[in-house]
DNA sequence: TTGAAAGCGCTAACAT
DNA sequence: ATGTTAGCGCTTTCAA
């Protein structure tokens, strides 16, 4: 907006030290057979004017983009406020720091947003997709794990093994939750479910169902949530109401729990002597809620950070084998 | 990583349709001069071959990325944590889906961050730059405000005024909050300021003082948070240590509002009878804490919205008047 | 309305 | 070690 003058080309660089355009083009990709003498020449040429590379036709020639895209599959577009992907975008950005990869964020949450998603995939417009959180049985899925380009998933869609993706064991974390409450004599166990068509929702709550049939105990005290808090919260009314003497509630994610945590509060019932609390996830807050909360960690910033390193590994030509992340139980005061 | 059959080019479908690549070019971008029927053949053709623009070329060819980037600076890259972020990214998001432009996402919260964001920006690697979040008197600022693509700030950096930038109405919104203590009567009112070599964390402070200036009253009740939870818990300690009789607060962010009130909390005193508390921010978690934060409501997803908006004037060439959103006092119950 | 041809700026295979 | 040459796939004058 300044001075409009033009970038610099390569053959300007090449003319000023007084070589051949791909003796320049060596130099700058630190190629060799170049002598020292014409090394230097460049490097100088380069400096003086300023040179640096124009990405675009770097990219036309070597076919290669130089970015990757994060994508986050869902029906809203305010699901990205969940502090969990934010976490996961700084641990995908702490590999691709080290690379020369930009990262390109695609939020596909709309109708709109899914068909620039499809179009992305198709056009090669970038190297590599990292893809979340799709709901239900998503076409996506399928479409996505046969592009043309590397995909990785975050975490696993409902009814669709992806071939490569990177997942926190939810099932064993839920468990580990629920047997905890089992373990402290609690016999009224219920649960606060997430979003049952998304991968995580339902694997959580089949960790749930997998300890109470171990303990014989019953497996039927169930509502459901959004994993939002207002969600949590109604649906903690909801189960009051249904079983008054439930004596624990396993909860699929901190922000519910949080909103369970107040209905409860008002309910008069203290936790965790009336009402023993797990929830899931580890977020920040978990620490602070009144009592603090017992929950699961999941591995959030790793989980970006793996789904990163599976994608690069996969863009160099390997083919790594599925990952799932550990998850472990964080005792607090809540249960 | 199916097959391997590369897409189609623009000359085979030109060849497909029986047509010039010329005429088939027009077509795809839908331009005039092309008879109704060369038209048709070569959107049959398209189809048929399933051909897709190659993105990368087009943009060599038009000198246009297709690309814009949201680039986030500071010091720590947990910082994109605050959910601050995720929400102007959402609202960023609301309007590139209108456009074909990508998102392109740079935490430059690394040495090496800050080098790829600066030959970021000298390479033309995208049509247009969102910068937020500068700390100190960060060269960046100047650097960016004089790149050659267009870049819009989203809020103003310390000492300096860029051409292009939507802010929150900072300043006024710590004036509204600090006023409405004064009004309540409160007569020792301390402030926990975020950090001061931020833009945003200093104009509160100076609402602050400006309001306590009108009121004729002390305004040096000062002490510093970093914008954390834990943060405002430590300075609400050491205030009350120092000033045990305070009877407000005004508190530069939610989070650290929330810390805050947990120290309050330990330390007895009740809230608002004992002592007002204001936040800034209106996080969705000012609902429900307790007592409900009484806080400043600052338009997040409008100023993800603004800058985006900002940003593609300024690319369609337009020289659009720098924007301060408005911040409005939210009354709950803690002042 | 149509098509030929000249780029956009870089890389890479090939010949020297 | 060095330079020549032919692309990468698209847009866009320009002349017809």
């Amino acid at each position: 907006m300044d001075a409009p003058r033009r970038q610099p080309t390569l053959d300007e660089v090449a003319e000023r030290a007084g070589v051949s355009r791909s003796a320049a083009s060596r130099v700058i990709n630190n190629a060799p057979h170049v002598s020292r003498a014409k090394r230097e020449a460049v490097r100088r040429a380069v400096d003086d004017l300023g040179y640096v590379p124009n990405a675009t036709a770097r990219a036309l020639a070597t076919q290669q983009v130089g970015a990757v895209v994060l994508a986050i599959s869902g029906d809203d577009p305010a699901m990205f406020a969940d502090p969990f992907f934010a976490e996961v975008v700084v641990g995908v950005n702490s590999v691709l720091e080290e690379t020369d990869l930009e990262l390109m964020l695609s939020l596909a949450t709309s109708t709109r947003g899914q068909a620039r998603l499809e179009q992305l995939l198709r056009t090669h417009q970038a190297d590599g997709v990292m893809l979340m959180s799709l709901h239900g049985d998503d076409p996506l899925a399928a479409l996505a794990d046969r592009a043309s380009v590397p995909v990785v998933f975050g975490g696993r869609p409902l009814n669709f093994e992806p071939r490569y993706y990177v997942d926190a064991d939810n099932r064993g974390g839920a468990r580990l939750a629920t047997e905890h409450l089992v373990k402290a004599g609690r016999r009224k166990i219920a649960t606060i479910t997430g979003r049952l068509d998304e991968g995580a929702g339902m694997a959580r709550l089949q960790g749930f169902q997998d300890a109470l049939a171990v303990a014989g105990l019953d497996s039927s005290l169930i509502d459901h949530g959004d994993f939002s808090e207002d969600g949590g919260s109604l649906a903690m009314s909801r189960l009051l109401e249904r079983t008054p003497d439930l004596d624990a509630v396993f909860i699929a994610s901190d922000q519910m729990a949080v909103g369970a945590l107040r209905t409860l509060a008002q309910s008069g019932r203290s936790v965790p002597a009336d009402v023993a609390i797990v929830g899931f996830n580890d977020l920040p807050s978990a620490r602070h809620t009144v009592p603090p909360l017992t929950t699961i960690n999941q591995p959030i910033h790793a989980l970006g950070r793996e789904m990163a390193r599976m994608l690069l590994s996969l863009m160099s030509g390997d083919h790594p084998s599925p990952l799932i992340l550990p998850t472990r139980l964080v005792l607090r005061d809540s249960a």
